[in-house]
DNA sequence: GTTTTTCCGTACGCTACCGTACGGAAAGTG
DNA sequence: CACTTTCCGTACGGTAGCGTACGGAAAAAC
């Protein structure tokens, strides 16, 4: 008879799964013996990784922020002749809910945890900071004063977040239009001072 | 002696009790012994009023949804010779997180909660339909073509929801000067070319 | 192979919450 | 005043989750 192999955990693959459990339900929803049954262990495994709850919790935070910050790092990074414009068409899309679904729920989780929780609050205003000054980065490498560049980076973050929490199926069929005419008009070039709908004048 | 006069409780008062619950802790939250001790009351009287915590939390969602329909018809109402872009102004000012922080929280928390329930979805995505459709009557208003009206009331919502979720005080200090600006972008008048930061053209 | 360390299963007490049963007070009705 | 209806308090059983205690298996060290 095969011996089901004993499954060895570590901090790590709690902190993983405390994660998908976040995503799906929410930081209420993270709850050791329901994170035990999902990964075929008891809590005896829980508390010989973790002190408390709260620890696990402390680790998905950590775990979360240290992600984020590579992430965006990476996703600003603006190769010699790049152009940084398009650069912020590419992190627009990052954060399309049809992309990285998981990753934006995980997002939402956090900034409802954040709300209740001010040390929570603390790290996701961390990772914002992160955010809006790699993307002013990218906006002031694309021509805009400084004002500007933050005044972009804010609604380009709030837009992204605040398109995530709305389902508008039933008011536009063409969605994916409209999206993509506010991330033109959101990363739009200094010099374009065209309204969106009408049509280009030749470029200087 | 003074008896204390024994509280009688209809239902709309449960209901605004779990609305206040659901704005400080979503709705996991709202628990029905929880709720009574804040009413001064035993869940004998809950019971009375109600089947059970659903039934309590379908009275909820009903009465969110009638007053915020309610409330948008009356926002978005253009008295005759009113200017559509200033009314716009209004409408977002009314989301700012300072002016009705409540009713923000409210918002934030009925989002989360329908992320997890297909019921309040439904609600939601209803709500957001009529403040969808009231702005780009507002927009039309304006001048601009339909496209762009639908275009420019989704990322007006996207974006007051998204940044009330957003602490960014360690980012830029002056970030009611952001929001202004944020703001004068998302309500420009479509014959206003100008990029903010630069002076004004002379109006036709 | 023995010993030690690492890691997990089981059992337990504790608390919070849901829903029910039932009694009784308060208020209305005749 | 009787009588009924409305409304709430109390007590109870049941479930779910947190954290602890302890034993034992598996792996590692020797």
């Amino acid at each position: 008879m095969q011996k089901p192999p004993r499954h060895q955990l570590d901090r790590s693959a709690w902190i993983q799964g405390a994660l998908d459990t976040l995503a799906d339900e929410g930081v209420t929803g993270v709850r050791v013996e329901v994170l035990a049954r999902r990964l075929h262990v008891t809590k005896g495994s829980f508390y010989w990784h973790f002190k408390d709850r709260q620890d696990l919790l402390s680790g998905v935070l950590e775990t979360w922020k240290d992600g984020r910050i590579r992430d965006i790092v990476k996703q600003t990074q603006l190769e010699p002749g790049g152009d940084p414009l398009a650069q912020i068409f590419r992190v627009v899309d990052v954060y399309s809910t049809s992309r990285n679904h998981k990753g934006m729920l995980i997002e939402l989780a956090m900034r409802e945890w954040a709300r209740r929780d001010p040390a929570t609050a603390l790290i996701v205003e961390e990772v914002d900071v992160w955010r809006l000054r790699c993307a002013r980065t990218l906006f002031l490498a694309g021509g805009l004063p400084m004002h500007e560049a933050s005044t972009r980076s804010m609604l380009l973050y709030a837009y992204v977040f605040g398109v995530s929490m709305m389902n508008c199926e039933k008011f536009d069929g063409d969605i994916a239009r409209m999206k993509d005419d506010i991330r033109a008009l959101i990363a739009r070039s200094p010099s374009d001072r065209t309204v969106p709908g009408e049509a280009l004048p030749p470029s200087p």
